[in-house]
DNA sequence: ACCTGAACACCGTTCAAGT
DNA sequence: ACCTGAACACCGTTCAAGT
């Protein structure tokens, strides 16, 4: 805990009902959250916290700089427990924590992926660890550096395309499309896609109309999880 | 080719001057290519074009839709040429051609990794084929299910994050922010990081400030197909 | 230090009207 | 059928002013 000053009368605005970085932060998140990505705005959460829109920029100097922190206040829970000189244990539960993060704020899912903003609240302290694992895993100069973009991209790549963001307006009218198409796809012209049609419906991937909030995708994450650990081995041994 | 009526006169003016979905289409993704993602508006393609904004409207619902249709204009190549029956190269194949489609159009990465417009775009017939590959490979049932999200995994993942979009307005401001912070980055703290920082320093993920435009990861890319296909045969003998 | 308040230059989208 | 033209309800951000 940080050393505070003494106080006498009362307390200064900004404690008592005034903003904060970290009250700004978080109450963008929960509007995230309820609202998604696109309906978010600097001038709504203004509206949440009953300031004015410029207030807003007293903490902040513009609204990606704000994603940034939100990014960050999301992806606070990831650092695996395991010990990262058991390392395919480390990297398995790495990604297991990562999507469970995700989750539970699937809105913000395209920021981290897609955007090189979320680098800026990365923490080094996991990345650090990672690298660890790694090098106990007997990766060594350039098959390292190659190693570890096959993590961060296998961390990242499912997850993010599991909690691909809806369309916003049209929902509705697009997953009518989407389910009308799937359900014409015919068997002539797919002869393999239509033999597994009525699975893959919804399901999985590509011929889905809903993301991971509504339909996870676990069995096929954990599969990927095995492929890459199984991957990683491969390429050790290369 | 279509049939045509015969006409007389001076021609219609949707051949002459006017709109038509391919051209409106065309000129949205030429401009996202150059402005991206973020200063793309309806109304800067509507300039462009020379006609009010409103007249997009004629050939497209919404925003989105027209970016669906970008999506699946950038993707046109991305068919192997290899027999999917030899499923190891086919797959290969198809990431790379990916990667080399979304080279040529980075700003759309976003749209088509987080967000779940860009399946209503899809080829179909490229699904039917993945799907043949893989019951070549051997997968049946609910193995083929899981091994088909894999694939797409892989496919969109590494590629979605090796082109996740800079940030728009203060990218120099930020870009030297980053690199400040990579080389703040010290050995106490980070000891294994430390060790290989000079050379995963805007070279690799996450200790970037550029993204794989201008620093492209071919080495990692084709380290990760390997384990791809490598984790698809583990997954297959499980 | 922290917020108000007004203003600027934009958006996407709707609706009615023209040809 | 295809586009103009005006209008609506928004944006993010800047800047000066208040306390």
């Amino acid at each position: 805990m940080a050393v505070t000053k003494v106080r006498r009368g009362k307390p200064r605005q900004s404690e008592e009902r005034g903003l904060s970085l970290e009250t700004v932060v978080t109450a963008a998140l929960a509007a995230i959250d309820r609202v998604g990505l696109d309906a978010f705005s600097v001038r709504s959460l203004a509206q949440m916290l009953q300031v004015y829109p410029t207030a807003i920029y007293w903490y902040v100097p513009n609204r990606n700089a704000l994603l940034a922190h939100v990014v960050k206040l999301a992806l606070r829970e990831v650092m695996p427990e395991t010990d990262p000189r058991d390392w395919e244990a480390f990297l398995t539960e790495l990604f297991r924590r990562y999507r469970a993060a995700v989750k539970r704020h699937p809105n913000i899912a395209p920021l981290i992926g897609a955007q090189l903003v979320s680098n800026a609240g990365v923490d080094f302290t996991l990345v650090d660890r990672i690298i660890e694992a790694l090098e106990h895993a007997g990766f060594a100069g350039d098959k390292l550096l190659a190693a570890f973009d096959v993590v961060i991209a296998a961390k990242v790549g499912f997850v993010t395309v599991e909690f691909a963001n809806l369309p916003a307006e049209d929902a509705l009218r697009w997953a009518e499309t989407m389910r009308e198409t799937v359900d014409a796809l015919d068997r002539e012209r797919y002869p393999h896609l239509h033999r597994h049609k009525v699975r893959l419906k919804n399901r999985h991937f590509i011929l889905r109309w809903e993301n991971g909030v509504t339909v996870p995708l676990d069995k096929s994450f954990e599969a990927y999880v095995y492929a890459t650990i199984q991957g990683l081995r491969q390429l050790l041994v290369r």
